[in-house]
DNA sequence: GTATACTTGACTATTTTAGTCAGGTTTATA
DNA sequence: TATAAACCTGACTAAAATAGTCAAGTATAC
């Protein structure tokens, strides 16, 4: 089980922008560039991010990108939601009755797999960006 | 994220194990039909599971493998472990003082995703085969 | 001696990931 | 108004990981 490139950068920039964010917007240029993710895939993320509603987006020179909301109401859950990084644990269409492999009863591991995913999502839904930033100020990284 | 069949296999394996192992070694065969498992894909799996110690071969006719602690003391870690299926967060070596792409710092979510980490891994620890077969037990599953 | 079942290692199709690339459009500012 | 910075979009692709398959054994109960 691990993590995507696409989950980490979009938390990893927005955290950065989170950072510089004061008065006028970030461009993704220096986003590329603080961070070392390749402009071209943050450009990917970023439009992600803008239809989900965490990001706006200001056009032109001197534009970049700005924080919809506070960042103590961004929670990891909306990043990696926006972005499309699944915690999937289970094998099976958790809706359905059906079982892993079209079985007519759930698996043996279903539930556990189940609490696990719980134990995840939990974990996502009680981070925001607020809390990373402050850690990162504390620890003056 | 998400988890691999390896690792679910391994464990969903190691439940049915659990379940039918009284006197007699249960049989790949038999778990490969009960769980809708490649027979071949379960034999790499049991090879490492073997040599990690948390099942015993029985060769020949009526052969088939125990387990080799009490339910109880086969815990979800050293199941992974055995088959290698790693619980990866962080992008940069964490023992290492670099950070992701080579930097000299580790980057803004270092601590942020080790934190996933051992959440994570935390859950691998709670729980043990008994769990597992217990849980399926009250459910009559 | 033969069928059952473990043992091992190599091989491969498919899928996913992690980007790249090409071609736009918008707008501040000189 | 020209120009460059920066956003915007979709298609494409190399590389890696995954989820197996396949082949050729060896050991042992009966
Ligand atoms: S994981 Fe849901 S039935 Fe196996
Ligand atoms: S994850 Fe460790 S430095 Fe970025």
């Amino acid at each position: 089980m691990k993590l995507t490139s696409k989950g980490r950068y979009a938390v990893m920039a927005l955290a950065d922008l989170a950072r510089f964010d004061n008065v006028n917007p970030v461009s993704l240029r220096d986003i590329s560039l603080r961070q070392g993710i390749s402009l071209d895939y943050l450009e990917q993320i970023f439009s992600k991010l803008r239809k989900k509603e965490i990001v706006q987006s200001v056009r032109g020179t001197q534009g970049g990108y700005v924080l919809n909301k506070k960042a103590k109401e961004i929670k990891l859950t909306n990043i990696f939601d926006a972005v499309d990084e699944k915690v999937k644990t289970v094998q099976c269409k958790k809706e359905s009755k059906k079982g892993c492999h079209g079985k007519s009863t759930k698996c043996l591991t279903h539930n556990l797999w189940d609490e696990l995913e719980n134990h995840i999502k939990n974990f996502f839904e009680k981070k925001n960006l607020e809390d990373l930033v402050k850690d990162n100020i504390e620890r003056r990284i």
